[in-house]
DNA sequence: TGCACTGTTCTATGCCGGCAGCACAGATGA
DNA sequence: TCATCTGTGCTGCCGGCATAGAACAGTGCA
């Protein structure tokens, strides 16, 4: 379910924001209990990734009734990790396929 | 130097991997301290990342000579390596790309 | 008023990663 | 022989991650 070598509450940040981009401002997003169920993982663990998230302002949390994504946390998501993926997630993902001899234009044809 | 959230001693394990990759079988690799001083880190990280390659067989040490990629290495890591890349690292990579709208031919672009 | 949900906080425990410091064993060359 | 390189092994220490278990505070609904 999960990587080994990252932190699960990194991971669990990454699922929550894949689903903000989905679900969109305002929406109302899994409880910190539900999502631990559902994840296999201590409610700590996932409490841990959404405070991260309020921190920058992309969650906002109401006592009693749940979590929603912020407004405009869609904007700022996309633009965010945009920049972070062009920048540093992708050179080193061309390197690596150049590395293994594989052909970027063939991987990102079929997609 | 090191990205944050994963284990220093598997990022030192990746570098040697594309060392190997680039210098061939039987070539020699950096000594534990001397990589140790040039990454900036305790030389026991470094051991524990040049023992996971010999527990794979891809590196060969001799006591008191140094450390060495292994016979066949770099063959059996561009199958690995591939092997990995394509089942699950691109996958995910190719997701993020239509998550965030991206463009291929940006991607192409700046090659 | 209760009940069931929500987020939040606390304590305690255990494991892993990384560090410092030191020591040992094998190989090499002056 | 001796100095110096090599890989390897140990101790102790600390912080971060993740867990279990319990508790507190706020909201909504029957």
């Amino acid at each position: 379910m999960f990587s080994d070598d990252r932190p699960i509450y990194r991971q669990i940040r990454d699922r929550i924001i894949e689903r903000i981009l989905t679900v969109g401002d305002g929406a109302m997003l899994p409880s910190v209990r539900a999502l631990a169920a559902d994840a296999g993982v201590n409610p700590l663990t996932v409490a841990k990734a959404y405070q991260d998230l309020q921190s920058a302002d992309l969650v906002r949390a109401k006592k009693g009734v749940g979590l929603f994504a912020a407004d405009g946390a869609v904007k700022r998501l996309l633009n965010s990790e945009r920049e972070a993926f062009l920048s540093e997630e992708w050179p080193r993902v061309k390197a690596r396929i150049n590395r293994l001899g594989l052909d970027v234009a063939d991987l990102l044809a079929d997609a």
